[in-house]
DNA sequence: CCTTAGTCCTGCATGC
DNA sequence: TGCATGCAGGACTAAG
């Protein structure tokens, strides 16, 4: 699933869109576009990308007219310069610009979201800090009182953006800590491990293009290589590579959680 | 304010 | 082979 590494590997390429003009949308699933497809479409028409750029897990558009256009891949969804045959039936958006480029977009579970927003100030507040640099991470995580796991609020993006389970159970394996421990209870130690360790799997993804288990490609339908360096994330099973000890699978949350029951007590 | 459960979706794995 | 069931999960909403 798309989480802060995909979605700035996606950003990255889509920075070439930079100066285009959208001419028009073809929804071709409804609930795709957030609000009145009509009306959103009118508005975005002849609005050119001043830039694109990351917000957490959302690709932005900044709009010559001060709005901005938010791209959330959610579970599956990808942005493609082109659409294969075995994509078109999964397409759920196309994107035509003045120029003639075309920018498809293809969501096999549909929870993949555009939304238009009327500036930046409504989608930028409420999301918690970006956990590339480990001050950051240490001044998100030290104010945290909340009683909860957390690996739960790892996943918060009120707390953090951009970390999703993938990276949420790398960074508790990295950083020795229990994924069920209650964030309050964190010692100043293990809060400085996932200041260390959080911007470390990130960037180390990002390195890689991301990680593709199963859905995810960049702009340019390929996947990344991070996968192959995962510890724990779909490990279940298998030997710990630090210790040796079975990494066993629980939920929390509803959420697939892996760890090393040795190395992470 | 806090926390949890339900919702949206499809493809794939599993079991009989 | 066929069919039913369950699982995967990011963000939002409703309920307690």
């Amino acid at each position: 699933m798309p989480e802060l590494p995909e979605v700035e590997t996606v950003v990255r390429e889509l920075k070439c869109l930079e100066g285009e003009v959208i001419d028009h949308l073809d929804p071709h699933w409804d609930k795709t576009l957030e609000g009145s497809s009509s009306e959103v479409i009118a508005r975005l028409t002849s609005q050119k990308i001043k830039s694109v750029f990351r917000r957490g897990k959302y690709i932005a558009w900044e709009l010559s007219g001060g709005q901005v256009l938010t791209i959330h891949l959610r579970m599956t969804g990808k942005t493609l310069f082109d659409c294969p045959e075995k994509d078109q039936k999964h397409l759920r958006l196309t994107c035509y610009f003045q120029s003639g480029l075309k920018l498809f977009f293809v969501d096999i579970r549909k929870f993949g979201r555009w939304k238009l927003w009327d500036s930046m100030e409504l989608l930028l507040p409420k999301l918690g800090p970006e956990p590339l640099t480990s001050k950051a991470v240490k001044k998100a995580l030290m104010g945290v009182k909340s009683s909860r796991e957390i690996k739960k609020v790892l996943l918060d993006q009120h707390v953090l953006v951009g970390v999703g389970n993938i990276y949420a159970d790398e960074a508790l394996f990295a950083s020795k800590i229990h994924p069920t421990l209650a964030a309050s209870e964190l010692s100043a130690r293990q809060v400085s491990e996932l200041a260390v360790h959080i911007p470390r799997i990130l960037k180390a993804s990002i390195d890689n293009m991301g990680t593709t288990l199963s859905d995810y490609r960049n702009t340019k339908n390929i996947g990344g290589e991070n996968q192959h360096y995962l510890k724990v994330y779909g490990q279940t099973g298998e030997a710990c590579e630090c210790c040796g000890t079975t990494i066993e699978k629980i939920v929390i949350g509803g959420r697939g959680t892996h760890f090393c029951p040795e190395c992470q007590r």
